[in-house]
DNA sequence: GTAAAAAAGGACACAAATATCCTTTTTTAA
DNA sequence: TTAAAAAAGGATATTTGTGTCCTTTTTTAC
């Protein structure tokens, strides 16, 4: 479904919301060991984040690290698409084709289009601070987001 | 969302299932040209259809190609991903965490649930031939599936 | 103002996906 | 029984995705 790019992503950001503020900035050491991926290839995607779309901020230096504004809690999780270039997944025929619609369907469109949409509505209408309050609510374990789970 | 790999695959054998029989099968050059691939890979692709899991049938030598018997025609579309090990799209966590479930959630698992049960069961209940069926009934045209399309 | 901490950036390494080409095997028709 | 047609198979090339490492820049604290 996802690159691991974008997974790290999603991932990260997630991870940046729910343990980071602007006054506790996270380091990539921190994130990259949080949510269990490489280190390196982590730094640059946030530097994608940091960059191309401001999903996530950062300061250089000691003290510095990595954080979410207010503002970027608001965004809804396909600005983290976005930034890695991948909001496609969103509007991309299932079978790949350049065109595919209402008027000319591919032979798995009429099975697709609702689930599609539902994508669709997903990353753009979730916010990505509604994650973490949901996350918050719960009582989750999560594997692989190690820092961020819960007892049960 | 899917491979090229599995694109390919699925169109090849929609277009397979649409435009050839038993008595009429369909050569590799047809395939690639009809659903607008690339020759020898979507050869490669056919091998894995015609292995792996038995979708596809071939017959070597002149006027021998490629066709789908009734059998195949009513396999699911699951079928045809499982032959280019994809089926995982159906079960896969979206963040790509290795354990996902109701007990241990990740952030989105409460958002991505329903969508991939949709999912699942789009490729599990829709039979190949159902895809053929309703294509016919449509008065479709679609670019890449070149060979296939009606005029409006 | 100097040292240390941290992200940013550049270059490179490795792996997987995608794609091509050529040879071999099978089958048919003449 | 030979030539041609077609898929099968093997080897290799190319591109993209994933991952690492080292240097540079920025910032802070002392």
């Amino acid at each position: 479904m996802l690159s691991k790019t974008a997974e790290y992503a999603l991932r990260a950001t997630i991870y940046i919301a729910l343990k980071g503020s602007e006054d506790n900035k996270l380091g990539i050491e921190e994130i990259a060991k949080g949510i269990d991926s490489p280190r390196s290839f982590t730094a640059k995607i946030l530097q994608l984040l940091t960059q191309n779309n401001r999903v996530i901020s950062s300061v250089r230096g000691p003290n510095g690290g990595f954080y979410l504004t207010d503002r970027a809690r608001k965004l809804p999780v396909k600005a983290i698409l976005a930034a890695v270039e991948e909001e496609n997944v969103i509007t991309k025929c299932v079978l790949g084709l350049k065109e595919c619609s209402e008027t000319r369907p591919c032979p798995m469109h009429t099975q697709y289009k609702n689930i599609k949409k539902q994508l669709k509505q997903m990353f753009e209408k979730t916010a990505i601070q509604q994650l973490v309050d949901e996350f918050n609510k719960g009582n989750y374990f999560i594997d692989n987001l190690k820092g961020v789970r819960k007892p049960c």
